[in-house]
DNA sequence: ACCATTCCTTGATCCAGATCAAAGAATGGT
DNA sequence: ACCATTCTTTGATCTGGATCAAGGAATGGT
């Protein structure tokens, strides 16, 4: 291995205040970086890991976009999320030590990847880092716990505002626009994440088109009122 | 404080296996045990914490039944949970350092208070420890997944077919019946958890009744053909 | 033991979103 | 540049579960 290739893969990096290293001191973040972290690059539509394989790292997004989805023995599939840059995929794979879903590329992309066993270790030494992986499995239990409000309790329209909305928010935290999104996943994808199905994703972008809420072009989505996609969140019935 | 009254909270606790002690050595719990545990009574139908209380502990279930919804701000709420013995509240609130969920006891109960703060500065000290609440925190993703995968892809009927297999095996690890269930929610509190009305689930109780799969009284459920609410899971269409 | 309140069941009707169908737009491989 | 395949849109119809309604059963407080 070469040190000295490996050593700034965080300590250099543009999203570092949205990933793991959030919240370390410079030099917690050099140790955290040369102790375990290496690039991997996913080529579109590859697996990172599927359901069943043996837990061994976590896995930063570095650049691009994934989706992860857990399959029922019965064939059904959920999509259970899309993370990009700075979102940790895996953590689902600790409590087995085996994943329990599919985490596939939905364009080229890299990631960091990081042995679990010594980012343990170093969570024993280094109390902060501890500290700060606790919140962001914690925050994981928050957001799925988002999710379950979303599909247990809101209407198809509302879920896709919830979803555009959530998107547009997270492009703008990564100093992309908030308003020119460009999809990255099928109808399909978004309708298994969102517990509809793909016809009524579709038709109701194109009712939000019609609203002059959004403006759709197949995966272009460019959003025109985010005030329009926040009121219909809000407004119950 | 009294250290002898303390001292076997978690030693003697007969389900010390099911809760944070374990695949803790005898001497790690006695340590867990001597350092931060005390012991809540929570009256049926109180708070146990609120949303927007601070987070400073957390709370395993000694005995009793809770039950944790999230609200919208438009006024709805959603069930996320119910728990019984053993199992842990307010891995949410770490996130944020404030409970995003209430916790509601639904029956007379008791809970371990953890102070979490502590509770880390011991998980430094025993890496064993940490590591088993690193496994606490994913398991707790991994149910919420599966919680997304039955609000996203299956309907009513199986939805509340997994809902009380759930239950009944749940029940079965704590050496009660696995055939006998008492209810301690509301047919309201079980749809909001399932995503479907209570007279959803009011119809569908009746509906096993009819096919002798269930004996329903009340809230006294009899399981008469577990495999049938098995089947019933595995079955797409 | 009684009354108030909350909870549960069942029936009748309605509707949001599923399903079925088919044509058009992108995308990727050679 | 072409063809195959996958993705998207839109229309017509159907249906599982929601909603509205009302009577009956538990439960808890005095």
């Amino acid at each position: 291995m070469d040190f000295s290739e490996l050593k700034s893969v965080c300590y250099g990096c543009s999203i570092r205040e949205l990933c793991l290293p959030e919240g370390l001191t410079d030099e917690e973040v050099l140790l955290l970086d040369q102790h375990m972290l290496h690039r991997v690059p996913i080529r579109k539509g590859e697996p990172l890991y599927r359901t069943g394989d043996p837990f061994k790292s976590l896995y930063a997004v570095s650049t691009g976009f994934f989706k992860t989805s857990i399959l029922h023995e019965d064939g059904r599939t959920q999509v259970t999320g899309f993370q990009m840059a700075g979102e940790v995929l895996g953590l689902d794979a600790i409590s087995t030590d085996h994943h329990i879903c599919d985490a596939i590329a939905l364009e080229d992309s890299a990631v960091c990847e990081i042995d679990f066993n010594q980012f343990e270790q170093l969570g024993q030494l280094m109390s902060n880092l501890q500290h700060r992986f606790n919140k962001t499995l914690s925050r994981e239990i928050v957001r799925d716990q988002g999710i379950m409000l979303l599909l247990g309790s809101m209407r198809a329209e509302e879920r896709l505002a919830a979803f555009l909305v959530n998107l547009a928010k997270r492009f703008s935290a990564r100093r992309q626009s908030a308003s020119q999104l460009v999809l990255r996943m099928t109808r399909e994808d978004i309708g298994s994440y969102l517990g509809i199905k793909l016809e009524t994703v579709s038709r109701i972008l194109s009712r939000f088109h019609d609203q002059q809420l959004l403006e759709v072009r197949g995966r272009h989505i460019r959003i025109l009122k985010p005030q329009g996609l926040d009121r219909l969140l809000n407004s119950n019935t």
